[in-house]
DNA sequence: CACCATGTTCCTTG
DNA sequence: CCAAGGAACATGGT
């Protein structure tokens, strides 16, 4: 469930919850999933511990700990690859499928449940870097866009993917922003006029911010254990034009929403990509 | 068995 | 040198 909008919801729902807990055992049933220092030093960077705020850099979950002391002791970072979760539950409750590292809490546990295994949990005590902008902050306008993608020949769906180019853009929501632009993925990054990279910059928000609060109010409505997959949900009931569906991920062959050709499914950098053959023309 | 899969990084090829 | 593609990671679902 890993694009920006999942993780952010997902940052929302842990916070009030894990703020004041206590870390006091650590239990890793996957020793891969620990990245950049062993299981020991690991650990020994997390007992004791106390849950400070949670916050999201691109899809990286950061939950800020504290000493007992109460003094401020960097992150516990997560990164959940292509299928990691995390759940909070109570001792008694069954675990997850496929268990990576379990926090037993003063109160109840924290799992990160992960089948692919592509996930990481990292100890941090500074922010990541090299990472692009938040294409949700404020301060991300149609000109830092326009920076953000440079000068480049690469496609631009590839472009908008890169981690180092923009922050949260995953493959899904890459093909839906560009969808809401007018924009072919292969178009060249550099070929694109002001004015598209305008409708693109007001697409990235418009779709990001959309998804979030159609995650949010999914996990406050009903079906809380499937929230992070209501993309998956609500398959085919994209036609509405707004809303809960996506519009061209995963709808080869299906109408487009805008115009009703069907949706083609195209390749690149082996990857699926879905695009409008009617409203994403190859040329500008 | 074949092919697909929400991510990131590194290697190879042209 | 650069860009685009592909592989790798490890595993499950269809």
């Amino acid at each position: 469930m890993p694009e920006l909008p999942e993780v952010e919801v997902l940052c929302r729902r842990l916070a009030p919850r894990l703020a004041g807990r206590i870390l006091q055992r650590v239990e890793i049933h996957r020793p891969a999933s620990i990245h950049r220092s062993s299981t020991r030093t690991f650990t020994g960077h997390c007992i004791g511990r106390v849950f400070g705020p949670v916050s999201r850099r691109a899809k990286r979950l950061l939950f800020g700990l504290n000493s007992d002391g109460g003094l401020p002791d960097g992150f516990l970072q997560i990164h959940l690859g292509m299928t990691g979760r995390v759940a909070i539950g109570d001792s008694d409750q069954e675990s997850p499928a496929y268990p990576a590292v379990t926090f037993h809490l003063d109160h109840g546990r924290l799992v990160f449940s992960d089948a692919r295994g592509l996930g990481r949990i990292d100890r941090v005590w500074v922010m990541p870097e090299g990472l692009g902008p938040e294409p949700l902050d404020p301060e991300f306008t149609p000109g830092r866009l326009a920076t953000a993608l440079g000068n480049s020949s690469q496609p631009i769906k590839v472009r908008l993917m890169h981690p180092q180019c923009l922050a949260g853009i995953g493959n899904i929501y890459a093909a839906e922003c560009l969808f809401e632009a007018g924009i072919h993925p292969k178009r060249p990054t550099r070929d694109l006029r002001e004015a598209e990279v305008h409708r693109l910059h007001r697409a990235i928000r418009s779709v990001l911010s959309q998804a979030i609060h159609v995650g949010w109010a999914a996990t406050r409505s009903g079906n809380p254990a499937k929230w992070t997959l209501f993309h998956r949900e609500t398959r085919g009931l994209g036609s509405d034009g707004k809303g809960s569906g996506f519009r061209v991920y995963d709808r080869e062959g299906a109408p487009c929403p805008r115009c009703g050709l069907p949706i083609q499914r195209i390749r690149q950098a082996s990857r699926s990509t879905y695009v409008c053959p009617g409203c994403q023309p190859l040329k500008p």
